[in-house]
DNA sequence: TTAGGGTTAG
């Protein structure tokens, strides 16, 4: 069909991009097949690339547009494998892929068409279709292409032919640090450190990624302090170097390092994104940070940022955790767009505070509102129940989660089930059902339940579970110090003194308790028996 | 006429 000249410019076809949402989109869709622009190959392309935009999550509308579009070209095509490429079904792209090379003949596999099928290669570790697409981009003269030279490097390393990747890598015209990043990512990623780590020093170029994949590959092994010696010698930090680093102290515990570094980045030029803020409040939820809390959620406030998604439920979280309840309530409420981890929040905030009958009747909400509760869901619900006393309620709803959710019970589920029978004194069957349960994984749940033989006086039965725990766990103290604590709570010194001796002479001693609290916007952790030993700084205000 | 490689996170 010829094309008017003035048609690239058409009005309607700026509005494929103006678009926002699905619904909008659609309109623009509605006027040209109305018009029936959509039947020309350009404006549907237009239409297509606009729905890929948009839609991250479903590609049903996307994919509709594609199945009607008359006279594809590669574009389409491209287009369409692309969209696939990057979603959470990367193996549809090859469908397409196949379909644009023996159902159309008056198209053809570009240089565009290699870099996203390569892509989706990668992604699925599809590295024996990889090396036959190899095959093809040679065959079409496009093997000096430097795109499709980068995506083959970490298409055969993610698949695991390092050797072939390190070789495409050697033979490389001109040092280009994407090049050398598509092998190092892949080391990264796998965990293996200290390859990434030869690779890195040899590189001949680096940019700011190659730095930021290091900083990130250690922290995803465990090895902060390493992490953060790459970061301190870092000329450049982006976003991601400091995020990486910042989720590093976040995931390994160290809060309070957490907000030293956060305060570190308040002299730079890199403003913190919701990645950043989500960190620094899970810091300030762990250390009871109120203040530092506060500030955080006045930033969100001061800079217009949406409090959706994750930086909802970091918000409520720390608000619970932080103990003000009607804050995270008030910051729930006011949430928009809530999601099923956002209501988990609120019902394990609830739970802690021991609100059980609010827990439940936030469930019913959240059931009411079309959600569908998750095994998170239910560990706050049952141990809500369990806390507040709720036994009944409790059993129902562990009932309703495998009959009416189809939820397999996992063993923080079992954990709150025997506590809550435990507490109704249904010791004898708490521990049948705990026998039923594998070896390997009942340990924390039979202290559970030696905590409530403790409130049931069962002297008999905590001698059994201290008996089975010291088989389980030899190196752990807990069962030893709740049987110890038992005795004595009794009065039954010999008891006492026969478990501390027990304990001497495996060479045992009891981890300090620890807890802490906020005094005057200060941080203050407490060791059993001990002073202050952290002190986070204050943030400018 | 449109587009491409490596990218931190509850």
């Amino acid at each position: 069909m010829s094309v008017p000249a003035s048609f690239s410019s058409s009005p309607i076809l700026s509005l494929t991009e103006a678009a926002t949402s699905i619904s909008q989109l659609q309109q623009v869709h509605a006027y040209m097949l109305k018009t029936g622009l959509f039947h020309h190959t350009f404006a549907a392309s237009r239409l297509l690339t606009a729905a890929t935009t948009i839609s991250h999550h479903s590609l049903s509308y996307v994919e509709s547009i594609f199945t009607h579009v008359h006279r594809p070209n590669s574009y389409i095509y491209n287009t369409m494998i692309h969209a696939y490429a990057t979603s959470e079904t990367p193996g549809l792209s090859f469908i397409v892929f196949l379909k644009l090379l023996y159902e159309n003949s008056q198209v053809y596999a570009d240089k565009y068409t290699f870099t996203f099928i390569l892509k989706a290669c990668a992604r699925v570790c599809r590295g024996k279709e990889g090396k036959q697409i190899h095959g093809i981009v040679l065959k079409n003269g496009l093997g000096d292409d430097e795109y499709i030279k980068n995506t083959l490097i970490h298409m055969y390393a993610k698949c695991g032919c390092f050797e072939v990747a390190r070789n495409l890598l050697d033979r490389l015209q001109k040092d280009d640090a994407v090049s050398w990043n598509a092998l190092l990512s892949v080391y990264t990623q796998m965990g293996f450190v200290e390859l990434a780590r030869e690779l890195f020093d040899e590189m001949p170029v680096r940019n700011v990624e190659s730095w930021n994949f290091m900083v990130s590959g250690y922290v995803n092994s465990g090895l902060v302090e390493e992490a953060r010696d790459v970061f301190d010698v870092m000329l450049v930090k982006d976003i991601v170097s400091w995020n990486a680093m910042i989720s590093g102290y976040a995931k390994s515990g160290a809060f309070g390092e957490v907000l030293v570094l956060f305060e570190d980045m308040q002299t730079v030029e890199v403003r913190p994104d919701n990645c950043t803020l989500v960190n620094v409040l899970s810091a300030c939820a762990g250390l009871g940070a109120l203040s530092q809390g506060k500030w955080v959620h006045a930033y969100i406030d001061r800079n217009g940022i949406e409090v959706e998604g994750f930086l909802a439920t970091a918000l409520v979280d720390m608000y619970s955790k932080c103990g003000c309840i009607e804050k995270a309530l008030e910051v729930f409420d006011n949430v928009l767009k809530k999601d099923i981890s956002t209501w988990n929040s609120m019902i394990a905030g609830l739970s802690i505070h021991g609100s059980g009958h609010h827990a439940l009747k936030m469930f019913n909400q959240m059931i009411s509102g079309g959600f569908t509760p998750t095994e998170v869901t239910f560990i706050s619900i049952l141990s809500a129940c369990s806390r507040a006393g709720l036994v009944s309620e409790g059993l129902m709803m562990f009932d309703h989660m495998v009959r009416v959710y189809g939820i397999q019970p996992t063993i923080e589920h079992y954990g709150c089930l025997v506590d809550l029978i435990g507490r109704r004194g249904l010791l004898n069957e708490a521990k049948e059902l705990l026998n039923k349960l594998t070896v390997k994984e009942s340990p924390i749940v039979w202290q559970s339940l030696l905590a409530s033989c403790r409130n049931h006086d069962d002297v008999e039965l905590a001698e059994y579970i201290a008996r089975k725990l010291f088989e389980l766990e030899p190196k752990d103290t807990a069962g030893y110090v709740q049987l110890s604590n038992f005795h004595a709570s009794l009065g039954r010194w010999n008891g006492v003194m026969e478990v501390r001796t027990r304990m001497r002479e495996k060479g045992l001693k009891k981890e300090p308790g620890c807890s802490m609290i906020e005094i005057d916007g200060t941080v203050h952790e407490f060791l059993a028996g001990e002073g202050v030993i952290v002190e986070p700084p204050r943030l400018k205000v």
